[in-house]
RNA sequence: GCGCGUGUAGCUCAGUUGGAUAGAGCGAUGGCCUCCGGAGCCAUAGGUCGUGGGUUCGAGUCCCUCCACGCGCGCCA
């Protein structure tokens, strides 16, 4: 890749000027070099002059320039290298070396854009971990797409990431589901029913409810209510847990491990932790509950472990839980929570100071919630009153393809704003039918071409160097980036930027549509033209996958 | 009250460890189809980057004040 090259002669530049007595030496030349925002800056640019002027108080250009005295243009690479600005030097490549990337997307297929950017480090991604009592919601859906983006993206970039599901499959909200579920039973059979105060409202706990009865008649009417309780809540998270799952699955989200809490339980990891913790000093016994000293480690205050009558909390869990991922060989984890719950990142990263790990191995990303509109007007999402709009029901109205590409469009750390008849409209509105359609459109091209009897040979780089408009070198470097891309938003965890990148590819394509015909009578050009558009084709449909769009031939 | 997050064009939002003249889509206005898909392209208008200070060669980006909005602050999960 063009970087490389570009990191090596700065890196000879710096060696030789340090020798010569012109600078002081230099660690780490590679983090200085961008991409210029303006094309007649050049291909490359690096503001590593600046910097070192800063350290040393030497006037920004006259480093610059030494710098550049050590850098000669290298022939079919780099073509012109100057001192321009404050004190950037900036590198542009030779127009051959710009289209070998051509041939590189040739070579490398659908393995384009990889790259070994992350040393193959394990991470594991956690994400969407909803509670099995109820259906996602629109929230749980933006996370999906993230998660499942982020972990696309970083594998794209080297690393070796797994997605995981926690369950929470034990404990109160189990417990509120099968009462609900109790509750609504007797209800249908017209018993005696209270429903209880932390219930969940929503209808489908109804239709569940029916469909016992319907199965079953009145064969457990006759139960205490506790006991009847339970055994709905293990007969029915299960169903709820196997409906989540093909909810995911609608979004093209899978997940490697399905991780029960309840097993760790039975397992007894919660109880070793706990032990374990206070073997080490770190927890300890107050008013007939076992601590945390969470306060060491940065949290504004120490937490419960085990309550006063017994029972461990939610926060015991799931130290045992990280407990379990770290013991699984992880190098970083991954949490995707909902942001409602940043109040526990202390805590939890306390945690893992706690258990001897450090903080630095859990890394925790807040996806913010989703604010759903209809018409311009808020709609109310609660599950206490059941009113909520399901992410299947987002699904049936706007499509996953159209749901997902909305989902990633913005940084995961804010609030999304979605006005689900302006969703549902498939209005141009939404990008991701304008990259869509690019793909689409080259799709209908390479059938036109094959219709004319245009060949489909690999073109010689001299055909290849009939690429020259700047519509058409723009697009191919466009292509280049794309590495790079994915790179950033990998170290960044931010998928959203992929989104922008496939917009612009788009954008390039469609003006060089509109500059260049690719089918012609001259048949070098024509063969150069329908490679560049077979690259821009590969591209978009390795961007869009990373996104889990689908990139289709016709629409 | 304390903590975290967010304030960038009329609207929705991008903006690499601080870099060169702050970008895109939608909306608005005006143009472009004899010829590979007009779900497209081109042009124009639109900004004190919430406010006020600070750090420096340089701040949308870093630090502090204040304002607005969202979320959190349980022996809930």
């Amino acid at each position: 890749m063009s970087r490389e090259k570009i990191v090596e002669l700065i890196e000879g530049a710096v060696a030789a000027a340090v020798e010569a007595g012109e600078i002081p030496p230099v660690a780490d030349v590679s983090v200085a070099l961008e991409r210029p925002k303006r094309l007649e800056h050049g291909d490359w640019a690096t503001n590593l002059a600046l910097v070192l002027a800063k350290h040393t108080g030497a006037r920004p250009r006259q480093v610059a320039e030494a710098l550049a005295r050590h850098i000669e243009p290298v022939p079919g690479v780099v073509s012109c290298v100057e001192v321009a600005g404050p004190g950037f030097i900036n590198f542009r490549l030779a127009p051959e070396f710009v289209r070998g990337i051509l041939f590189e997307i040739d070579a490398r297929g659908d393995g384009f854009a990889s790259s070994d950017a992350g040393g193959s480090r394990r991470v594991q991604v956690e994400f969407v971990s909803a509670n099995p009592v109820g259906p996602l919601h629109v929230g749980h859906g933006r996370w999906a797409a993230y998660g499942d983006a982020l972990v696309r993206v970083m594998e794209r970039a080297g690393f070796d990431v797994q997605r995981e599901f926690y369950v929470n499959d034990y404990g109160t909200q189990v417990a509120n589901f099968g009462r609900s579920i109790s509750a609504r039973y007797m209800e249908a059979l017209g018993r005696e029913a209270t429903f209880p105060e932390s219930g969940y409202a929503g209808r489908y706990i109804v239709d569940i409810a029916d469909r016992i009865v319907e199965e079953h008649g009145e064969e457990y009417a006759d139960l205490p209510d506790e006991e009847r309780s339970r055994l709905f809540a293990d007969a029915e998270y299960p169903r709820m847990l196997e409906s989540i799952r093909a909810t995911c699955e609608r979004m093209g989200v899978g997940f490697d491990v399905w991780f029960s809490e309840r097993e760790l339980y039975r397992k007894g990891e919660v109880e070793r932790t706990l032990a374990e913790l206070e073997e080490r000093g770190e927890a300890y016994r107050s008013e007939g509950a076992l601590w945390l000293k969470t306060s060491e480690y940065g949290d504004e205050k120490d937490r419960v472990l085990v309550r006063s009558n017994g029972e461990p909390t939610y926060f015991a869990s799931d130290i045992a839980y990280h407990h379990d991922k770290m013991l699984r060989g992880f190098d970083l984890v991954i949490d995707i929570w909902g942001a409602d719950h940043h109040g526990y990142v202390a805590r939890m990263k306390a945690a893992m100071d706690a258990m001897g790990y450090g903080a630095e191995h859990l890394e925790v990303i807040l996806g913010h919630l989703v604010r759903l509109y209809r018409a311009g007007e808020p709609v109310v999402m609660s599950k206490r009153t059941g009113d909520i709009i399901t992410l299947d029901e987002l699904l049936d109205e706007v499509g996953p393809d159209a749901a997902r590409y909305f989902f990633l469009q913005r940084t995961s750390d804010s609030p999304l704003d979605l006005d689900i008849d302006l969703a549902r409209k498939e209005s141009p509105e939404n990008p991701v039918y304008y990259v869509q359609y690019a793909h689409a459109r080259i799709c209908s091209i390479l059938r036109f071409a094959a219709e004319q009897g245009a060949g489909d040979r690999v073109p010689s780089p001299r055909d290849v160097a009939l690429l020259d408009t700047a519509a058409e070198m723009d697009l191919i470097r466009k292509l280049a980036e794309l590495e790079e891309t994915v790179v950033i938003c990998a170290r960044q965890r931010a998928p959203h930027r992929l989104t922008k990148y496939a917009e612009e590819l788009a954008a390039l394509f469609h003006v060089f549509y509109r500059d260049c015909r690719v089918v012609t009578e001259d048949e070098g050009l024509t063969a150069a033209r329908m490679f560049l558009v077979k690259g821009v084709r590969r591209v978009l449909k390795i961007t869009l996958g990373l996104l889990g769009v689908s990139a289709p031939d016709s629409m």
